[in-house]
DNA sequence: CGTGATCACGCAAACCATTGCAACGCGCGC
DNA sequence: GCGCGCGTTGCAATGGTTTGCGTGATCACG
């Protein structure tokens, strides 16, 4: 039922090779047989059948993407970004939902790696062993996590974080809570590495709590906890918890930004449109998404070009209304200290 | 490279059919040899090239999904009950977004088509005549959109709408705004439509607003033209609507439930997180997104079943903190009359 | 012991597009 | 006039899997 390269062949009284050639490597046939077999080909509406074509050239024109969490509006906007430059290089693209569970992951990248060209492992939960094997099995490209010989878009969240530290050292604060994410995250570990050396520069001490599942409930659990240690300033790891520790506070009668500021960081939709609206660090999640396909797309090509294979993306600091000067902040209140000091 | 099936075949001392059979059709070969086939597959790793495979049968293995926008929680729901359901049947799953565009959504499902079984199209913005003309190129499933003969999972967004109606009347409301959503989205005349019935029957004044963009920017335009009309409650078109609302109605100063009366539709994550939580009816997105793919897979797989095409889906209101008893519910406040009377 | 049925397995075709190689025709140069 | 080269095209092999058909073997029954 559907047409092939014969029935164009066919129709335009020339061989398969032919037409195939004046649709790939249209240079190596004449003008005018050119110009017979793209009309047939176009009355006829040929599509090219995939499999067969993938069957011979070894490459499908597919990438595959796996996020941990399609519930976090972040991934769903490297999402749109993986998708869009795809789609703008021809591929088309699977995607898959790890749930926040390393061997899922694997088992994903593993299912897809037969009928992809590569896959972008979107801030993997797998482990760096696990990542090398899959590496192993089709071309890889990580987003926000760094592992020396593989790919990966990064975003630069120890420089947002430094930024935060010091909007938060300038407004008076001299001491600060954060509330972790996963510790196993990449972007933890960075957002960590950066408050810490920036904290240290600025003289601002920092307790923190957690681990915390990198969701509003989180948000909601940490919050008494930082209350309890009396800083006057919170750094949730992810918009999804400085949610969370909003609404815990303002249940708990605290008000924000007077009594305490909040800051979150992927500057998600909702951090703009909540109440009051909320200080954050926008990571560039549609553009981390693009990057890490060209890259993908740029090993996929031969083209193993040098330039390092990691690319960095640089973030910045949505200051909005969840911070303001420390209270009391001329004669700072003593910190009680029930959280680690950093 | 990659190890095939004719490798097993010499590793297991048989033919590549037997293989293949003791692979697929596994009552077809001898018990001892069929151990002795999945012995050697394991131990070589062994996985069929999907390409080839798919060349002969004509089956990919793979469904597609297009949606309205990714941005949108709603569909990013339906994203998982898709995923889940198709690879729990072993299926692989592409994705695309149409970005709330006719032609993008067509352009879109009729690349998909030569390399997948079937799409689903969700809550598609196509005419009815290129809905059908799809149908014509590739299996096609709906979700929320009905479609005399092609397959659609349907959300019962009148009888949600009608759940609505009766817990504001009970509340005492007698005028009432509906924010409208894309004219042409089924959902949106759905709830209409709902809307229009029950409102007769609970004797409750409606009157229209829109379409506007069911994003919260729509909302925030859409709350001052409600507000200068004086009705006693507001029903959006979905959530994100709904927050805009609720957002613009605490900027201009107006309580929440006790002036005005909010409802949403969706039942987003944000709805039950936000201040005060919102009453909205809450729609079975993963399921819906299951349901599709049922629908779907059980069309591909021969099994034309009759039982009709359309599965219904139930929804429900959630009553939370945003709808209260109507301002003055006894001596109520004439209305102004600037609206559309339904 | 012969005949027929049943079972297990192998052979080869088919699916469709790509591509190396060879053939063909033509023009040009020697 | 002959050979060489080039541009254009076709032939045939290739890729990995599935499947219809045929073959050989085993077994039971008459």
């Amino acid at each position: 039922m559907p047409v092939t390269i014969h029935d164009v062949a066919q129709r335009a009284q020339v061989s398969a090779s032919t037409v195939s050639r004046a649709l790939s490597a249209s240079h190596l046939v004449r003008g005018t047989t050119r110009d017979r077999v793209l009309a047939a080909a176009k009355e006829l509406g040929y599509q090219p059948n995939p499999a067969a074509r993938s069957l011979i050239t070894g490459r499908t024109g597919n990438i595959g993407i796996v996020v941990p969490d399609l519930n976090n509006p972040f991934y769903t906007g490297v999402l749109r970004g993986v998708q869009a430059r795809a789609r703008q290089s021809g591929y088309a693209v699977f995607f898959a939902d790890g749930e926040e569970d390393p061997v899922a992951e694997e088992a994903l990248v593993r299912a897809m790696a037969r009928q992809v060209d590569g896959v972008v492992v979107c801030a993997p939960f797998a482990s760096d062993a696990q990542l090398r094997s899959l590496a192993g099995v089709t071309s890889l490209t990580l987003l926000n996590r760094r592992l020396r010989d593989i790919p990966a878009a990064l975003m630069d969240s120890a420089g947002g974080m430094r930024q935060v530290v010091e909007h938060l050292a300038a407004l008076g604060h001299h001491r600060c809570a954060y509330l972790n994410g996963p510790n196993n995250a990449w972007s933890n570990r960075e957002r960590r590495r950066g408050l810490r050396a920036a904290a240290t520069r600025a003289k601002l001490t920092v307790v923190e709590f957690g681990p915390f599942e990198p969701k509003f409930e989180g948000g909601v659990q940490a919050a008494d906890l930082a209350l309890a240690d009396g800083v006057t300033a919170i750094i949730a790891y992810n918009d999804l918890m400085a949610l969370g520790v909003l609404s815990r506070l303002a249940d708990r009668g605290v008000a924000v930004p007077r009594e305490m500021s909040v800051v979150g960081f992927d500057n998600l939709l909702y951090a703009a449109v909540c109440a009051p609206p909320l200080t954050t660090v926008a990571m560039p999640m549609e553009a981390g998404g693009r990057a890490a396909v060209d890259l993908l797309l740029s090993g996929i090509d031969g083209a193993t070009d040098g330039a390092g294979p990691h690319r960095e993306l640089i973030t910045n600091l949505i200051v909005r209304a969840t911070t303001a000067a420390a209270r009391g902040s001329d004669s700072p209140r003593p910190a009680t200290g029930r959280g680690r000091t950093a």
